[in-house]
DNA sequence: TGAACATCTGAATATCTGATCATATGTCAA
DNA sequence: TTGACATATGATCAGATATTCAGATGTTCA
């Protein structure tokens, strides 16, 4: 089922970490208490949604997809996606901050690139979820 | 390089959607040009931005992984995460537009699954990310 | 050094988003 | 049909977010 991902959260699943809320009804306690000691844990869940989140902005989308073609400066990536360069350092920041980018420095000019090869896989899923 | 991902988006690539701005100066010509003419359509960028944002919330990550173990009903999900059943349809509503979540009727019981295996491997493949 | 340039940063603003509460819908069972 | 229950929905509001503008860094080259 989910063998995978059981693989990869590992030891840090954590069940303490969801407050007991005795007002709500449950109807399958069983099920519910087993489910919820396989949840995963709360930092991860923070750290992935943060990840996706990141990715959930159309003008990020659009940096880091003209970064798979090549390397980029900050105002190349500005007129090739039709954003101030200031809106382009902005975001590029919050990539940074997510490990999705990195940057090589040349003179004044800072190049842009794809920190690895996640970005390209994790769009990759994304397409096929919505072209379907 | 992208050619994964070039075979995908296929013909759906479109430079018109990126409005010229005359008064950006870009320091690659070239590459830019080359870049901008494969780069994504916007409809296409949209929507995975669309995707990944539904991704990219807490509530709604816990919410699938609670449902990659077993098929679960509202309550038991608002048990499970500990948040009010109210919350939880609402983002079930979320997950539904993205067509991440289907459900049956059995009774007055609506029992949520995940739509496909996409989640899975999107999970799995931020989970690498993250992990790192 | 100082002007020119590429990029970054902080504040302000308008928009968006998620949780909550109250209420509505729809189903079952008596 | 009526009441009980599971779920959905609409309005509201506080908090988050993206863009813009103005100004600050930091680098090059004369």
């Amino acid at each position: 089922m989910t063998n995978e991902l059981n693989r990869k959260v590992g030891q840090e699943m954590n069940k303490e970490n969801i407050v007991d809320r005795c007002d709500i009804t449950c109807i399958h306690e069983d099920r519910v208490k087993e489910v919820r000691e396989r949840m995963i844990d709360e930092d991860i869940v923070r750290s992935l949604a943060e990840l996706f989140k990141t990715l959930g902005d159309p003008t990020r989308v659009k940096l880091l997809f003209a970064l798979m073609n090549s390397e980029l400066c900050v105002c190349d990536l500005a007129a090739v996606i039709g954003v101030s360069e200031s809106a382009v350092s902005h975001q590029l920041r919050v990539l940074r901050n997510q490990k999705l980018v990195k940057f090589r420095r040349d003179g004044k000019v800072l190049y842009y690139s794809l920190a690895d090869k996640h970005v390209e896989k994790l769009f990759g899923q994304g397409l096929e979820h919505v072209m379907e």
